[in-house]
DNA sequence: GTCATCATGTAAGCCGTTACATGATTGC
DNA sequence: GCAATCATGTAACGGCTTACATGATGAC
């Protein structure tokens, strides 16, 4: 899960660990504030598994101390630009660059259905924020399966709601908030669906292409989002 | 949590294992489908720990096998009504009652503001969904801090979006439709909070009470809930 | 010179999951 | 008789959090 959001980042540029959090807090609002916690170690195992590379930008001289990972990532040690250039160049900042292994990771994580039943709403979420790595009718069935999830929840929730409903004020505003949450998730959803249905065929094919291409035909459908008051 | 949503289901009635993740699924909507690996441990630390008490129904001879649990229960075998009841008398069902500690233990977990700064949805739905045993103090506190949050978050995600934004469409409409839906989780709080603020302080005493006095007070404020399409 | 921010990492632990094992009851 | 549902539990593990430890850089 995390692995897939680092090399979904990775995916279109090199970066370093803190950056890689500020971007999933800031940009894709996803994992908000996932902690360094799990980060680095996540970092750690790709690198130990050739799915990234790091480039590392200590202010080190070469032979120091570099601690327990000497020796498993010493071998790139050639690589570093030793605070030669201007811009910034803060302290030991690994950068990150995704390898042919990781890209290849990276599809794979992204396209598995394996646990296509129950997918939470962050797992979904992510996937969607990478969408455009995926091939047309892998993006369909993903947001279709989330669709079908959502509108049975929905089902269910109201066959148990039906019933007359003894709640408390408090749950039922809570339940309430929540369906209307999710029926606005599902029209949203057949939104991007009847985009997707729109989209020809021929334009994406199989191969995953970052973006431009596909631009148009989403933003010429009416998204119509209306300026919500939220002012207080 | 789970323990503060057992309890919460307690207070109400007497229920076991199996009803109260029903419960929790199809009335609450919280954890939708939570596992019995979690909820069978979760019961038994509630157990020993003297919040909840166990009556044993099943319909097995006393001195049967009894396998495993058999010296941390057993010591509940008398109180086993065995299959003399009418209605559907099924198996070893053992139903669970809250006890005074567990009361004593449920308010606490309930008001416990000690992580203030971060809380989840479902820890705060959670908390709202039994909103109706806090004091009216804690229960507009609960809903300021849940809203601040919200705010806060989308101020900050605002800020990251402001410039430019070169995201492709679908992390696009991710972003946008995550924006909308907090906008409107926040005007729903709005509500909340100006129908609690409403209420007349004196009604509520700071013992909590199960309901009814408070029904009218919330439910004469407009919810205005419009049935917004959704068929297809 | 000291404080905020940037930056990387380890250790312990919580809270939940899946998978497995068992068995009673009900309806066909 | 057999399957579906109800019902309870254990074992192993996953994924993320908090708290801790460290240190560089830049601003005032």
């Amino acid at each position: 899960m995390l692995e897939l959001a680092i090399l979904g980042l990775l995916e279109d540029q090199e970066l370093h660990g803190y950056e890689i959090r500020k971007r999933l807090r800031d940009e894709l609002g996803l994992f908000s504030n996932i902690s360094f916690g799990s980060l680095y170690p996540a970092l750690s195992r790709l690198e130990r598994c050739g799915a990234v590379a790091a480039i590392a930008e200590t202010g080190e001289v070469a032979g120091g101390p570099v601690p327990m990972t000497g020796s498993l990532s010493g071998e790139r040690a050639a690589l570093r630009s030793r605070r030669a250039s201007p811009a910034r160049g803060r302290r030991g900042r690994k950068v990150y660059r995704i390898t042919d292994e990781g890209r290849r990771q990276f599809t794979t994580l992204l396209s598995s259905e394996s646990n296509a039943g129950s997918e939470d709403a962050r797992s979904f979420g992510l996937r969607l924020a990478f969408a455009r790595y995926l091939p047309p009718q892998a993006r369909l069935r993903l947001l279709e399966r989330r669709r079908a999830q959502l509108a049975q929840r929905l089902t269910e929730t109201r066959a148990a709601t039906a019933d007359g409903s003894r709640l408390d004020p408090y749950a039922r505003s809570l339940v309430e908030h929540t369906t209307e949450s999710t029926e606005r998730d599902i029209s949203w959803l057949d939104r991007l669906i009847a985009a997707e249905r729109a989209r020809p065929a021929h334009v994406a094919p199989a191969t995953p292409v970052p973006g431009r291409t596909e631009q148009t035909e989403l933003q010429q459908t009416e998204w119509h989002r209306e300026p919500n008051g939220l002012q207080r």
